[in-house]
RNA sequence: CCGGCCGCAGCUCAGUCUGGUAGAGCGCGGGACUGUAGAUCCCGUGGUCCCGGGUUCAAAUCCCGGCGGCCGGACCA
């Protein structure tokens, strides 16, 4: 695979690189870079997830070494429950991820209190402290804080060591929704001032909510799990907010556009003779332009969409060992 | 440490003064209308009234003591 092929596996389905050219540069002089994404730990792995996760498997693809953070410390100061809850969670996620693609012999999954508590990382906690004001740490957790009233200190802690997790783990590569874009813009600007090397980043789209909400979020109930049965797939989709014509912020099209095609060089959305009869696409955007002109139907492009997302999570819950 | 205000449905709050069957909006669920959802209109769902004691026939309400939050003051070695 060349530099190319390996840049287009890599920012398929990305937001933006920061930045296009550092990556590039990675590519082409890195034996075996290094690309990382944390999660904080989740009751709920949903879709919103399993998009960074399906990025992570192109970078595996690409030549990456992919480490997945598994961010107990974050998720304590973030107050998704007790240590101990949280690091629960942690194993129920890191089997998930491996469910959905991850292979466990090539992945790496750290801990973050396996190395947040050394000396030398509490030293640089501080550090970043002291160069970073208030307003921006605050700032930097816009979409990420659990709680926007009354924040406890924990809450700008939490950027300050996710900037340094990424020095740290030895990442090339920091990886993310673009709720985290703030936080890896705060890290370039301030791990130079300890001596380290500004990171270079990869956002992945935030999908919108089932309910048409601007994020996917287990807290709002919008999403679809990684672990749902076919069923709740598609009595959630047929829930689901989709507009006639309307292809911004349509939640049934991005799931055509960022699971769908990922897995389907072909997709027939199949209906009913009297509406037309089934009809079939080699790109999202075709669909996406009939969708646009009335051509297809939300009710047919719902049914389908629950029947290809029923297929492509079914082997995740068989791999998790729930009943189909 | 002191003072003021606050704590009630998933959320925002009314009700407390003057004790008497716990409310509204939003959300959520279901129906109607749509070949989807939403919007709209009906119907429904909603509770440790922060905790513990006390007074009373009767306490969300009054009294005492805690806990938690916000704001202010004081201390400034």
């Amino acid at each position: 695979m060349d530099v190319e092929e390996r840049m287009e596996l890599a920012t398929r389905n990305a937001v933006e690189v920061v930045t296009e050219d550092e990556l590039r540069e990675i590519l082409e002089t890195k034996e075996r870079p290094v690309a990382y994404v944390g999660f904080e730990p989740s009751g709920k792995i949903h879709l919103g997830h399993k998009l960074v996760i399906d990025k992570m498997v192109d970078l595996q693809k690409a030549g990456f070494k992919v480490k997945i953070l598994l961010a107990d410390l974050h998720g304590y100061l973030n107050e998704k429950g007790s240590l101990e809850e949280v690091r629960e969670t942690a194993e129920y996620n890191k089997r998930c991820f491996v469910a959905m693609g991850l292979d466990p012999k090539d992945t790496e999954f750290v801990l973050g209190s396996e190395f947040q508590l050394e000396p030398d990382y509490a030293l640089d906690v501080y550090k970043m402290a002291r160069h970073t004001t208030m307003k921006r740490a605050r700032r930097s957790m816009d979409m990420i804080a659990r709680r926007e009233e009354n924040p406890p200190v924990s809450q700008v802690v939490y950027p300050l060591m996710q900037a340094l997790d990424i020095v740290h783990l030895g990442v090339d590569l920091a990886v993310g929704g673009l709720e985290q874009r703030k936080i890896h813009m705060l890290a370039r600007d301030v791990l130079p001032k300890l001596g380290y090397e500004p990171p270079t980043c990869l956002h992945t789209p935030i999908i919108h909510g089932l309910d048409g909400d601007e994020k996917m979020s287990s807290s709002k109930g919008n999403f679809i799990a990684v672990d749902d049965d076919p069923d709740t797939i598609r009595e959630k989709i047929m829930k689901a907010y989709c507009p006639m014509k309307e292809t911004e912020g349509n939640p049934i099209l991005e799931l055509y556009r960022y699971f769908i095609f990922r897995e389907y060089d072909e997709v027939t959305i199949e209906r009913p003779e009297k509406y037309g009869g089934d009809v079939t696409y080699g790109s999202y955007e075709e669909l996406e332009r009939d969708y646009a002109a009335g051509e297809i139907h939300p009710l047919d492009l719902k049914e389908n969409a629950a029947r290809y997302m029923a297929e492509i999570l079914a082997p995740v819950r068989r791999r998790l060992g729930v009943e189909a």
